[in-house]
Formats: structure tokens, C-alpha cells, sequence
DNA sequence: ATTTAAATTCAACGGTTGTTGAATTGTCAA
DNA sequence: TTGACAATTCAACAACCGTTGAATTTAAAT
């Protein structure tokens, strides 16, 4: 008989057969399993033999194809960077039509802004859900947001930041891009996703209930502009 | 010639003679180091000793002060929670007594949970403002927030949504818990402290410019809860 | 049919991790 | 004075880290 404690499957070494192929490819699982475990434990708190076993690779495979971890890192965070600006940008697009040729109200602006967020949270693929932790990591974090927000975000808050100039014509831009702050805020923790609120609302409230969460956002922020930029 | 590269000072062995003490005691400067280091790259990204060598004392001592790793950030963040707390009951119950029989308008409550806050982070003790840092960080992890933070900080938030449940009698219980929470994410990225917002306003705006945010984040986040609660 | 390139596993590298035990030096009470 | 104990340094532990090179198998190009 053969050794004992054999945990794993015999793992056939080369180039594996192209018509034994998987549901889903190497590298995206790599990439997949690499958004939930960084948006869960932040970037050093994931190895890449954790990551190699969640996304059921070999530990050099990730190396192979993403380079150093930190490329890999930044790989991820670019993936869904530009799909999720485009479909911001198209809300913002469709409410300015609606506007002709007045100014685009505040709540539709914030509604432009957020409501994506919302339907990629509810999305059936999961991922989109862990690209939102992620997003809300870098986004509180020192040391990664200053790079990696202000390279795939900053276009998008000129644009979306230029409308609310338009909509509050009295305020001045310092009272604007604090606004703008507050709602990243508010914004951020939902994407988190601690389920904090589960048990500070003794579960009145669920983290995950994406609706509740965006249908008293949007109002709240826009408020909370109208006040301060009014 | 004794050996050279010689880098660092003889460190002599044994208990240290109690006339030689130091301006902050070692315990006191391994706490204020993982204040620091914890608040800017996490739990996994501070090694036992690169925190030593921040606080300017062997790896050694730090387990046998605060035994295991995971022990020392409890301790870390429990330090302070019980100082804020109190100053925030305080200015509340000021609040209510200037209030008298009436309830406490929103704009004091809201003051009296973000003001102390300033305080803290305009503080000459730049401790507090590492540790508003270190609030940010687990109130946005999905690993530490749902333990620590309901812990220490749960009592408080009953306290104040009690408060605002009066002062917005028409508001359901789950509009308030929502709108506690867009707050308490907004206060988290002024936490942060990450510098975005300066690179975001091309410089108008300043991250630690903590007057300006806290100013503009009390009226704003009233506005949103009589938006939503009203 | 041969060669070249791609995809994979495995084993190892030097360095780092949190933690502990032993040795050393000082304090303080008996 | 002695003895218990507190505070410190040092050296070492096994485990783990990210990364690389060699070997192997298959696919694609010539």
C-alpha cells in the first residue's frame, strides 16, 4: 500500500489535456478567489498558498501568470475598475438627456452615482460583491488608496463632480468635494459588508439587504448636499 | 578591530537601573507604535518586529507584556474606547439638560457623537489621531469590526439612536440604523486620514484639515436623517 | 516529423514569522 | 544577606513566506 495521510489528488505534472478543460479557467479563478480573500483579509494578510488552495492551483501558477504579488494585486483591483465607471457614466449620460437642456438634479446625480453599485451587489455573479469589499479596503486604506483610487477613480469624480457644480450653483468647490467624501464614507461601509448593523440592529436591518441600503442612501446624501451646498 | 557594519547600541542585558528611566515607559511606547503601525497597514501587515524596532525595544518584551499577537491588538484598541465613550455621553448629556423636558434637537445629538471626535484628532497627543485611524480600519473589516466593535462601542450607539428615536418620533427603527450607519461611515474615511481627498480637490481640500470636515459633516449628516427619519 | 512554445508541478532557496526558554541584571522585602 | 521576583536581552525553534529554476507534458507552428 501507498503512503498514508494523502490529502491531496495525485496532480498530474505538464501541460494538461485541452479537452479536459474547466468550468472555469486557471487565471480567472486565480483572480476570483484572489478579489474575495484581499477584500476579506486586506493584502497581507493573504499568502498566495491560501490563495493558490482557495482557487485549487499550484502555488508557482500564480506567479506564472500575475508576477509579483503586489502586480497581482493590482490586477485584480483594475479588472472591474473601468466596467463599473462606464456604467456610471451611462447613467449620468441618460439623466442629462432627461434633463435637456436644465441642469441634471441632485438626486438624479446621486442616483447615477450609487445605483450601479447597488445592482452590481445584487448581481449573480458573486465576485461583484467581493470587487465592492475591495473597493471599500482601498479605499480606507493609507497606503493603497492614494495610488489606486486616484489612478481609476479621479476621471470619474471630475465628471460626476462637475454636474453637482451645475446642480448647487452656490457652493463652493472645498464644500463640494467634502460632500463628495461624506457619501464615499457612507458609501464605503456598505460595500464592507461587516454585517455590523445585523447585530447593532439586533437584525432589524441586514447588511446584505442591498435595496434597504441604496433606497435611503441616495435621499440621505442628497440632503445632505442640498444642506451644505445649497 | 572589532567587527564592523556595527549598527546598533551595545544593549546591555538584564534588568535596567531604575535612575536611567526613560521619558515614556516601554509598555507605554509599544502601545503607541501599534497604535500607529496597526492603523496604517492592519493586523498582518506589522510584524512583532518591526514594531519593536518602532518602539525602540526587543521583540521579546512585547509578548512578555502583552502575551500573543492577537492579545496585544485588543489591548491596542481597548485602550481608548472607554475615554471616547464617556466624552461622548458627556457632551450628550449636556445636550439634554440645556434640552430640559423638550427632546434633544438632531443637530445637538449629531454634534455631541462627531464633535469629541475633532477633538480627539486635533488633539496635541498625536495618539488619538492613530487611533481614530485604527477605528477606521476595523470598522471597515469584516474580520475585526463585527467582534470589536460591537464590544466596546455597542453600548454607545444604543444610547444616541434612543436619543435620535425621540428627536425623530415619526422614523421607524430600521430608517434609523441605516441612517447610524451612513454616518458612521462617513466619520470612518475622515478617520482614515488616507490624503485623498487632498490629491481629489487638487489640493483645496486637506485631509487633517479636521475643522473643515467636521464643520461640514455635522450639518450634512443632520439633513440626511431629517430627509429620511423626518 | 521536428521544433518551439505554453502550461503545469515540484522542490528548493534564503529570509521572515510569532513565540519560548535560558541567562542576566536589577529591585525590594524579609 | 539572602531570596524571590521583575525586567530585560539573546538565541533558537519550527513554520511559513514569496519567488525561481528545473523537469515534464501537451499544443501549436513549421
Amino acid at each position: 500500500m501507498s503512503s498514508s495521510a494523502q490529502k491531496k489528488s495525485p496532480a498530474k505534472v505538464g501541460r494538461p489535456r485541452s479537452n479536459d478543460k474547466e468550468k472555469t479557467e486557471r487565471g480567472e479563478r486565480i483572480l476570483n478567489a484572489a478579489e474575495e480573500l484581499f477584500a476579506l483579509h486586506g493584502y497581507d494578510g493573504v499568502t498566495l498558498r491560501t490563495l493558490a488552495n482557495a482557487a485549487s492551483v499550484d502555488v508557482a501558477l500564480i506567479s506564472y501568470y500575475f508576477g509579483p504579488k503586489q502586480q497581482l494585486f493590482d490586477t485584480v483591483f483594475k479588472r472591474r475598475a473601468k466596467i463599473l465607471n462606464e456604467q456610471r457614466l451611462e447613467a449620468l449620460q441618460a439623466a442629462k438627456e432627461d434633463a435637456g437642456t436644465a441642469a441634471v438634479e441632485v438626486e438624479r446625480i446621486i442616483e447615477a452615482f450609487l445605483r450601479p453599485l447597488e445592482v452590481a451587489q445584487e448581481s449573480d455573479d458573486e465576485g461583484w460583491k467581493n470587487y465592492c469589499a475591495l473597493l471599500a479596503y482601498v479605499n480606507n486604506s493609507a497606503v493603497w488608496g492614494p495610488l489606486l483610487m486616484s489612478k481609476h477613480y479621479n476621471e470619474l469624480v471630475e465628471v460626476f463632480v462637475d454636474a453637482l457644480r451645475l446642480a448647487l450653483p452656490k457652493s463652493s468647490d472645498e464644500d463640494l468635494y467634502w460632500c463628495y467624501h461624506y457619501m464615499s464614507g457612507a458609501m464605503s461601509l456598505t460595500f464592507a459588508n461587516t454585517g455590523r448593523i445585523d447585530t447593532m440592529s439586533k437584525g432589524l436591518c441586514r447588511s446584505d439587504d442591498f435595496k434597504a441600503a441604496y433606497d435611503r442612501m441616495i435621499p440621505f446624501v442628497a440632503a445632505g448636499f442640498r444642506q451644505v451646498c445649497g
